[in-house]
Formats: structure tokens, C-alpha cells, sequence
DNA sequence: GTTTTTGTACTGACCAGTCAGTCCAAAGAT
DNA sequence: ATCTTTGGACTGACTGGTCAGTACAAAAAC
């Protein structure tokens, strides 16, 4: 993914500014929401006038929209390097998710206001930037896909292993375990919550029963 | 949990018509948010002027509280429900822990706006009704540490377990499973999905390495 | 000298919340 | 039986304010 694809020219000056722009209004939208946040706050928050933001963004839903595409390639590059770093390394697949386990928390421990502004929107219909939504939502899910189909071939998980709805569920413990980590005990350590978290995909807390898929 | 602890006196009609406002609230919230929805809107959907809802509701977010309040409680309830019916049958702390899984997909699978209303609102800070949300929230998983703590204290599960944390983890786990079940592939079955999650928990998938927690 | 930013002022749409008044069923009053 | 009153539930036009987006001249920055 081209990570300026939406900076045509781009002098570093303007670059700047926009950089600006997206801090400020990352942790303004993850507090409020979008509607809730205004334009004005944005500029105030970021040091620049008003017509600043509109001199660089065609609108408010534009920049939200930047923002996202932004945030979610940070994301995904973050993961396919831990995935590849592990495999370089020699690891089985199921160290490549625990690597991006790690790099997950990691990400969302450096931006958890974007996190925040991510899981609030994901499942929103009927928004201006849903499509924009869809597709980073793919190229997410699409990084542990990849590595859970190749751990299914090389038989290293069960071929029965459901991959869409399990990647899913992986993305959402590790999101949902971060999020109140930071929330609720921000005190903890990475290395604490990860701890937790590999326990609990080892199945150290679920039992090992019998199988009774349907 | 009360469930007309907000509606003091409660006329048969006063109450239907609150009943009314909730169902298109919670639509219109769960699509839109809450500041991009309109009380017009709201009042349109219900099929009521917008008068009754201010005589119905003080303000916008009031409603907007109760309505947490009343999905939650239905949620917990079922939560515990689960539990407490795996116990009385005799199984163990993992079992219970199933239940609850099933549990909390048939919920999302009745309620899934409430769901994705919930979830977008959980980690919003500087918002008028956090306090509310706190409160609802510890009320969920608290139902959730409750097993895990049990099954800890009767060395089912390891007692090293991180037990707030993996409570986390759990109810993300389903959350966004269950949300994207809804989303992406709504023509599986509940069975389906909830194979994939105990699958996932039954540490079939992760494999079961030494653990090497800090 | 061109690009980018500033600051201020403005518009027009939109929206939360209000309020004077309507509707109606049930309870007296005659 | 008919008239009047009462009070809870509901109505919808209206108000006061907010906010996205525009306009533009002058100043920096490059």
C-alpha cells in the first residue's frame, strides 16, 4: 500500500500540516465521535485556522476518511512484518500469530485513541465512509487469514479450522483485551498482557474437552 | 436488575409507547451513532410527534441511558442464566464458560443494533453518559469473572490465569465474531459460529506450546 | 512569484428542546 | 341521561443556537 497515495503533490510543508491535522483530530473523533466532533475544535486543537483544514481536506468526512486509510496501513504493515519476521526466523505459524498478537497490542498500545475510532465505526452502516471502511477492514483481516490458510496446509492447525470467523475472533481479543488494558489497568506491562492472552489461545483456560462441532 | 426501575409510574400506554422509542433508537443509533441521529428521526421511526418523546424522555441522552441500562440487563441475565443452568447440570467451570458463549451469540444474533450500539460507545471517554456505561459494563463482566474466578479457586484453571484480562479477552472474542458474523456471512448458523469459538478456546488452534509468561 | 496559511466574517441548513394547545376517557355533578 | 371538569398523553410549529462550508484579502513561507 502506498502510504501518500492521497498527497498528490505534497510539499513538507503541507505534509506537516496534515500530520497535524490527523493527531488532532484522531483523539477529538475517539473521544466524541465524528458528528460530535466539529471542524473548529480540529483547527483550534491542531494550531491552524479553519480554512487551513479546508485549504488540505475537500471536507470533514475526507479527512476522516485519509485518517483511517492512514492509521490502517500503519497497522497492516506492522502485522505482515511480524508475520514475516517470525517465518524468516524459522517459527511454526502458530508463533507467527502470537507475533502479531504482539504487534497488535503494540500498535494499539502506541495509538489507541485510532483504535478507539476504529472499533466505534466498523460496524456502522449507512455512513459516507463505509466502503472506505470495507476495505481496510480486509486488508486487515486478509494479513491473519493468510497465515491461519497456511498453517491449515501445512496441517499444523485442523483443516475444520473456520478462517474468517477465526481471524475475527482473534482480531476482537486482542481489540477488545487491549482496549480495557488501556482503560481500565494501564499500569499493567505488554508483556503481561500478552502473557495472558497466549494462555488463553493455548486453551490453558478453555479445557481441552472433546470436540462436538456441529 | 429491575427492568421498569426508569418508568415510575407506567401506564400500559406510556409504556408502549417508551417501548416504541427504544426499538427506533436503538436502529438509528446502532447505523448512525448518537449525534448523527436526529430526535426527529427518532420520533418519526416510533411513529409518535416529537413531543412524546421529551415527555417521555428528559433529553436525548436520557433516553439514550435507559436504553443501555434495559439491553444490558437483558444481556446479564442471560449471561448468568446460562451459568447457572451448566451448574446445575453438573458440568464444569469450562462448560459454564461454553454456555455463556452461546449465550452471548444468541443475544447479538436478537439484538445485533444494541450489540454494535454498545460496543461503539465502550471506550468513549468525555462522553455525558460514561458513567452509565461503566456501571453497565462492570455488570457484564463481572457475570464472566464470576466463572472464571470459581473455576481458578477449584483448580480447573490454572491459577496463574489473568482473570479480569482473559474476561476481556472472552467477551471480545465473541463480540466482534459475533458482529462479524452478522455483518459479513449472516447465512451461518449459530452452531456453526460457536464451534469456531470453542475450537478457538480449546486451544486447537493457537497449538500448545510451552508457555512462556513473564 | 507561487504556494500555503491566516483571520475574520458570513451564510444557510439543521437540530435540541419548548410550549400553548388538542384529544379523550373517566369521574363527578345535576 | 346529559353536562362539566380533570388530568394524563400527545402534538407540531417555533426558537435560539450551532456548525459545515465559503469568501477573500493580506501575510508568511518557500
Amino acid at each position: 500500500m502506498n502510504s501518500s497515495s492521497a498527497a498528490p503533490g505534497g510539499s513538507a510543508r503541507r505534509e506537516a500540516t496534515r500530520q497535524k491535522l490527523y493527531e488532532a483530530a484522531v483523539t477529538l473523533i475517539a473521544e466524541q465521535g465524528f458528528s460530535a466532533t466539529t471542524v473548529d475544535e480540529i483547527a483550534e486543537r491542531a494550531g491552524v485556522a479553519k480554512g487551513t483544514v479546508y485549504y488540505n481536506f475537500a471536507s470533514k468526512s475526507v479527512l476522516f476518511e485519509e485518517l483511517l486509510r492512514h492509521g490502517v496501513g500503519l497497522l497492516t504493515a506492522s502485522l505482515r512484518e511480524a508475520a514475516d519476521r517470525t517465518a524468516r526466523a524459522g517459527g511454526s505459524k502458530g508463533d507467527a500469530l502470537d507475533a502479531m498478537i504482539r504487534a497488535g497490542l503494540e500498535f494499539i498500545a502506541r495509538y489507541p485513541a485510532f483504535t478507539q475510532l476504529y472499533v466505534a465505526e466498523l460496524w456502522r452502516t449507512n455512513r459516507a465512509w463505509q466502503s472506505t471502511l470495507m476495505v481496510v477492514r480486509q486488508e486487515v483481516v486478509a494479513v491473519i487469514e493468510g497465515v491461519l490458510r497456511e498453517g491449515v496446509a501445512s496441517g499444523e492447525f485442523g483443516d475444520e479450522t473456520d478462517i474468517p470467523l477465526t481471524a475475527a475472533a482473534l482480531v476482537g481479543m486482542v481489540l477488545v483485551a487491549a482496549l480495557d488494558w488501556q482503560a481500565f489497568q494501564p499500569e499493567r506491562s505488554l508483556d503481561d498482557v500478552h502473557a495472558a492472552l497466549s494462555r488463553l489461545l493455548q486453551g490453558r483456560v478453555g479445557g481441552h474437552r472433546a470436540a462436538r462441532a456441529g
